[in-house]
DNA sequence: CAAATATATATAAGTATCTTATATATAAAC
DNA sequence: GTTTATATATAAGATACTTATATATATTTG
């Protein structure tokens, strides 16, 4: 599994790409996708998930809305009209980002002269 | 340039990185070629590198030796020999996660079957 | 049928990592 | 002569996670 340090940050846009590509979630579903994608590299734990869809609802980001199936309360969340631009923001921002982690793996850095 | 939560966790792996490729580095030297490679978008500030490289030389990972240049005293970094090999594990993990996170952005996470 | 596992959400205490601010000092550029 | 670049250092503060704990139902396994 990924060292947990590197996941820091990263957990919120990676629930926000979830529910912007696939609609509303609730918190368990997001947690098993996670894994699933991630090939069981990225642990989303409860800890980490709830405190920050709370976060993302309290900002107006998500917002929810509960169903009981089988008895069991579920809670759907889902981007907001006024929390879609953000979202796509943040998002961007961690592929962006993926792409400049990835240049420390090219030859000389990617870069055209040596410093050595 | 890439918001600061993206890379909590990063830094380490980063800096390990260009010791094992590079060799000795001093710190100011690090930053600069963070700086040069990411093409701005990665800051790596003193505040966060100097603890990093105590710690690491105090785990014994890392090595220094001084030299003083233009009246400067220079503190040249690199990986022991002991530390060699949990730097290569370090390495690995950070480039194991980024292809992790770059499934998060192929069409439908790269699964076989849609959940949507 | 009892126990374990899976499903489902929630919070609180603790750890670790980074940001920001501050300190010191020399050299070069303008 | 003032600003910028070079060079290392540390302390206070913010915050994002981990770990532990709590609650409750459904399903599977033995």
């Amino acid at each position: 599994m990924a060292s947990n340090d590197l996941l820091k940050g990263m957990l919120k846009p990676i629930i926000l790409k979830l529910l912007f590509e696939k609609g509303p979630m609730y918190g368990y579903e997001i947690t098993q996708l996670v894994k699933e994608i991630s090939a069981g590299e990225i642990e989303l734990t409860f800890g980490a998930l709830y405190p920050i869809l709370h976060k993302l609802e309290q900002e107006g980001i998500v917002q929810t809305e509960s169903e009981v199936i089988n008895n069991r309360n579920r809670i759907y969340y889902s981007i907001t009209p006024k929390g879609n631009s953000l979202a796509q923001e943040k998002i961007a921002e961690l592929e962006e980002f993926v792409k400049t982690l990835k240049i420390f793996f090219k030859p000389n850095f990617g870069l055209k002269f040596s410093y050595a």
